[in-house]
DNA sequence: GAAATATGAATCGTATACGATATAAACGAA
DNA sequence: TTCGTTTATATCGTATACGATTCATATTTC
């Protein structure tokens, strides 16, 4: 007993900070999150979308026309949380979903008019998202680079 | 009409490349914390925990006994969803919950022996996350560069 | 000190997330 | 060509998230 403690004080007390809140990087990561979230909601809500679902709608908005499968991977999500999101937004008359004639398995999601027409609307939402940060203590070098990580950090977390 | 397109033609490329997935900076903070919670998943069922419960827990763990208010405070949450899921936990064995006497309104959380042994198994958890990390493209200044601009981050998103 | 207000939790409804499983269609090997 | 395997979606169950509302208990104000 006592010959543990003499052993491994150092290695404990280094575990034992490391659950500390405020030195975890996870935790700001998973916060930020859903804080960045919530600053969307109220500019989406007036275009009817959630965040998730604005983020199909860009993916839409990019690529015209994508298949569940290729919706999941730009997005790294599964079909179980991608196809009922998909559904709501079909429902909204956003987008529309239809079978492949050649491969019968494949659903091939497409925009409808009224969600080709919203991506005017949606044109100005980077920049009030961005607009947040102006004023900030982080400077716009800090920013970029922090970008560049986090681009790095999912390509790493994606091979996992 | 040809007046428009020529007025702001650089204004509206701008905004339109802002509207692609690949130069946002919110997607790729959204699905990073997917993911890294993703990697700790398997870790905590072990212990029986999913991600914010273990979060949960290491405020207990630093502070022993907290509010329900402080504990939203702590993880930047809302009562609506740690009520729930401090229900779950006490429904495991882990926490205990009780009224103030003082104070009828609040809700006093503190750890069972269950819950407070469970801390050590949980230590090395915080290594375990990192190794993740250790042969990536990521050097070790990056990602501490990373970790004072998501606290930072965070921070100016709470004033929000 | 009673009514108005504020505060701390909880409840409700909707929309994610995701592990696990199911289903149907294509593909592949014997 | 037929049966086992793979692939593309969908379904199911559980646990978050969160805006909006409710409820009970202080606190404040007049």
């Amino acid at each position: 007993m006592s010959n543990k403690q003499i052993e491994t004080p150092d290695v404990n007390k280094i575990s034992a900070q490391a659950l500390y809140l405020g030195n975890q990087i996870c935790f700001p990561l998973y916060a930020a999150s859903r804080l960045t979230n919530q600053l969307y909601t109220p500019l989406l809500k007036e275009m009817g979308l959630t965040y998730p679902q604005y983020l199909v709608m860009m993916v839409l908005w990019q690529y015209k026309q994508m298949t569940v499968n290729e919706i999941c991977s730009k997005l790294v999500l599964e079909t179980n949380t991608v196809t009922p999101l998909l559904k709501r937004l079909e429902q909204k008359g956003m987008i529309a979903r239809r079978r492949s004639i050649e491969d019968e398995r494949i659903v091939i999601v497409s925009l409808s008019e009224k969600g080709t027409n919203l991506r005017d609307s949606a044109l100005e939402i980077p920049s009030k998202i961005v607009a947040n940060f102006s004023g900030s203590q982080i400077s716009k070098e800090e920013m970029l680079a922090f970008k560049e990580t986090i681009w790095k950090l999912l390509g790493v977390l994606k091979t996992k």
